[in-house]
DNA sequence: TTGCACAGTGTCATAAAGTGTCATATAATG
DNA sequence: CATTATATGACACTTTATGACACTGTGCAA
C-alpha cells in the first residue's frame, strides 16, 4: 500500500527519485506504464502480472483485443531501482507524460501503485480532487 | 514477455536494430511474419511452434481462416541476429509493412510477440489503441 | 566462362544514451 | 545536538545505435 506525496526533480539522464518508503516492495522489480491523465504508474512485479496476464492470452483475431493488447504492453517497461534509489524513465513515457529533463515531478502513493506526474500537471488534478472531495464533504455531511 | 517502444530506422540494406532488451530471449533464433493491421512480428521459435499449430488446425472450409493461414505461413522467415543486435527484413515483408529503406521504424513490445511497424503506420494504430485502453480503464474505474 | 550488378552479411568507428558510483547537501530521527 | 538516512548533481564508464564500408555469393549478360 502507497502513500503520500513527493516532490522530486528528473535528473539529466531521465531519471526519477523514487521516495525511500516505497522502496521496500518494489526491490524485487516493477513496471512502469502510462496511468490515464498522463500520469504514470509503477506496479509491483506481482500487480503487473495479474493485470497482464488476462490480455496475454486475448485472441490476436479480435481488433480490439489487438488493440488493448498493444496499448499495455508497449506503454510498458520493465524496471528496477538503482543503488541510489532511482529509476529510470525511458524516452516514450517520458513524452507520454510530458517530464522533460531537470524537470520538477511529484510522485505519489495511490493505493497499489505509485503515480508519477510532472508537477505542473499535478497540481492541475490536485485542485480538481480536492475539488471534488470538498464538494462530496459538504452534500453528504 | 515483450514490452516497450523504440524508435530506430531501416538501414540502406533491409535491416532493423532490436532492442536490447529483446535480444537475450531472441538469441536461440525466431521466425519474421506478418501481423495483422500491416505489421511485422517476430516470434520466439516456441512462440512460432505453437502458434502454427493452431494455425494449422483452423478449418480450411471457412475463407478468412485460409486467408490467414496464407499469409502466416507464406510470409514467415525463420531468422537470426546478427552480432550488432539487427535482423535482415526480405523483401516481400518490407513491401508488405510498407517499410523502404532508411525509412523510420517503430519496434514495440506486444507481450508474447515483437511487432515493427513504419512509423507512419504505428501513429495511427497507436492512437486507436490508447483510446480503446483508456475508454476501458474509465469504465472499470 | 568471365565479369558485372545486386542483395545480403559482417565488421568497424563514432555518437548517443543509459548506468553506476561518489561527494556533498539536505532532511529526518532519536 | 549528534547521528543517520536521503536527495541531488557530477562524472566516469558501459552499452547501444547508426552509418560507413568492405566482403560474399547468386544470378544474369556479354
Amino acid at each position: 500500500m502507497f502513500l503520500g506525496e513527493y516532490k522530486h526533480t528528473m535528473d539529466s539522464k531521465g531519471r526519477v527519485v523514487i521516495p525511500s518508503k516505497f522502496r521496500k516492495e518494489l526491490q524485487q522489480g516493477c513496471v512502469v506504464t502510462k496511468g490515464l491523465d498522463n500520469c504514470l504508474q509503477i506496479l509491483t512485479k506481482k500487480n503487473w502480472n495479474q493485470e497482464s496476464e488476462k490480455m496475454a492470452s486475448l485472441p490476436s483475431t479480435d481488433k480490439t483485443s489487438r488493440q488493448l493488447r498493444r496499448a499495455l504492453f508497449s506503454g510498458a517497461v520493465d524496471s528496477s531501482l538503482d543503488s541510489a534509489g532511482r529509476i529510470q524513465i525511458p524516452e516514450n513515457l517520458r513524452a507520454y507524460s510530458a517530464i522533460k529533463e531537470n524537470d520538477d515531478v511529484t510522485v505519489t502513493g495511490s493505493g497499489p501503485v505509485i503515480e508519477i506526474w510532472a508537477t505542473k500537471t499535478w497540481k492541475k488534478i490536485q485542485s480538481d480532487s480536492d475539488n471534488a472531495f470538498a464538494n462530496i464533504n459538504e452534500v453528504k455531511g
